[in-house]
DNA sequence: CAAATAAATGTTATCGATAACATCATAGAA
DNA sequence: TTCTATGATGTTATCGATAACATTTATTTG
């Protein structure tokens, strides 16, 4: 017990490695790095002296003394949602070839979460930052990134066009394209469900252009939503039941997703409506389920490989310090699969 | 442009707080972790240089000096699996009231990659780490976990007890379930529906305990799986179109997750197959959807939210050099729903 | 009022890697 | 043979925060 067994056992050093090749801590540097010249002998030695002991660099250090680091952080609302998982994945997979690595955090729509995420992100000196659009952004957290300025992106609003590059689909037009829809089918009385649309802006502006283009057309509209309610099946199937309990005439329902749809759609052929001859219904985001069951659902995709390809692109631009697009609002954002919707079969009126 | 700008271009330090409030930087550290006693103007004093200057404490430095970091790694298979995404929330939620944040990888069930996503983990001395199960862990990935000796445990397989912590379902135990439900069904002859069994040793372990009891009970059985088809409902569809096309007689059908199960429902009803009077089918890891379609699926469910939760404090035990139990074989896994799957109507005999 | 105590702040050394520079060989050139 | 390239290795200082210890100032006590 010569030395104190501190908290974290630290691994191996540099300094470890040398010694047990008889060299010194940076010449070992050298070796692992394949910077500067050294002799074939000395590599092998030292190549072996490290693999035997498990040396494993410690990046802390590395980032402290060069001050970047290889590491991207990627703040996302939910983990849980298809939609931010795929861009993820997406994110990663761009970004490991150039050695760079992922770090998620969710905020769960809280403006509050995601600046203590930011900070928390921060105190680790990324390389850079991906934020997600859609959460009301607190001062202070766009001016702690000012001051730091970090190679950040924002991506799923691409409506919005602060920060040095927005990459997402226009929430806007995505609404309007449903309610399009709903309008070249004759409906004459449509409702909107969806859930926590206070804190989910993108949500929020996608009812809203749905709202506005349906009225627009002398359209009926009722909303029903909910602050607390899961955005999931669940969460659809009850608002269902409510919007069955307290409404009539209604003839087609956008769902704020395809999870809620499906819920919906369950609990409609529950008490006996059939899809869509009685009920037309739409969602958005169309996940790899909601193209595969039964019913196939009416929805909005797009290509979130592309917005993940996008974003991770921007960041390494930004963080060699090249000049990004500031907005690059996503162009794939399409109306998909339509037998839950379909042209009025009979001309009411 | 007095300083360069440096990539990264650090924010503010504690000597610069420190200057601005005309004290020592040890004094802002005091003041910014609450340690020692400093007076109250000088604390004002410092807080306010701080909040202007936008500072965000350097946890590089920090974890380099204290040895130790706030970050617990979690390494799994696939971010948009929704098992492990919910895992995953509940480690993070579970760590979250101890200042500790989540640092997620994915492997893909493949190795090589496992052990570089373990080397990089360690590289930034993590206060934990959190394995999952079912890849085939390469040696050198043991070897330098133990040389590094960090707290680890591991999730998803609750049947090997090898490290200092496994918590998650018994596989074989899921599979001889699933597999005693059609025996009690009556069925003759069952097939079983999978991907990447190669590489998911958790769910080929699942599938050779399907076989194993069923055999033993005289049930015909036969296998329909590829290394390379997405473990998704489109690959669900397609073995199950490959199952239709080259085989007859088959009664019932378990899938490997419940997304693929729902592909195999939806293209059995385009093949004018009742489920289940026809073809009774099961799946596994109950999602939240599964449940809420409209054919609800047999499936086996577990609390994701438990695993979690279990994973994240064994993790924070360790830690803290505290003991854990090697194996903690998750009980609460039991088999939900029954729509598509139900008794045999007529013996047939 | 001197000595003892407590409160407030500052110094120094350290964590591990590495940039920048310094030293020491050895081989070839003059 | 002496000098100079150049190859091979070692030293020193630094990144930012902080533990451990040192110093100064204020307050109390006998």
């Amino acid at each position: 017990m010569s030395k104190t067994t501190r908290p974290g056992s630290r691994g191996a050093t540099l300094a470890d490695v040398g010694r047990a090749a008889n060299v010194s801590p940076m010449t070992v540097s050298k070796v692992l790095r394949k910077t500067g010249r050294i002799s074939e002998k000395t590599q092998e030695r030292v190549m072996q002296a490290a693999v035997s002991l498990g040396y494993v660099n410690n990046q802390l250090a590395s980032f402290l003394g060069s001050a970047t680091s290889d590491i991207v952080c990627v703040l996302i609302p939910s983990a849980s949602d298809s939609v931010f998982s795929e861009i993820l994945s997406s994110i990663s997979e761009t970004l490991r070839p150039f050695d760079l690595r992922t770090f998620v955090g969710e905020s769960n729509f809280n403006p509050e979460i995601e600046f203590e995420q930011v900070r928390s992100f921060l105190s680790i000196r990324p390389a850079g930052l991906i934020l997600s659009g859609g959460v009301k952004r607190l001062a202070k957290t766009d001016d702690i990134l000012a001051k730091h300025g970090s190679a950040t992106v924002q991506i799923w609003d691409g409506d919005t066009r602060s920060g040095a590059a927005n990459i997402g689909p226009s929430h806007k037009v995505a609404g309007r394209m449903m309610a399009e829809h709903f309008i070249k089918a004759g409906l004459k009385n449509v409702a909107y469900i969806g859930s926590e649309l206070g804190a989910d802006l993108c949500a929020a502006q996608r009812a809203q252009a749905f709202e506005r283009t349906l009225r627009r057309h002398g359209v009926g509209f009722t909303a029903i939503t909910s602050e607390s309610v899961p955005r999931q099946a669940k969460g659809g199937a009850w608002l269902t039941e409510q919007m069955l309990n307290d409404h009539t005439g209604i003839e087609g329902v956008h769902f704020l997703n395809d999870a809620m749809a499906l819920g919906g759609i369950r609990t409609m052929y529950q008490r006996g409506l059939n899809v869509p001859d009685q009920m037309q219904v739409t969602g958005f985001n169309g996940t790899s389920l909601a193209t595969s069951v039964r019913t196939q659902l009416t929805t909005i995709n797009m290509s979130y490989t592309d917005i993940g390809k996008a974003a991770a692109q921007s960041v390494m631009s930004l963080a060699r310090g090249e000049a990004v697009a500031a907005s690059q609002v996503q162009e794939s954002c399409f109306v998909q699969g339509n037998s839950t919707i379909a042209p009025r079969p009979k001309a009411v009126l």
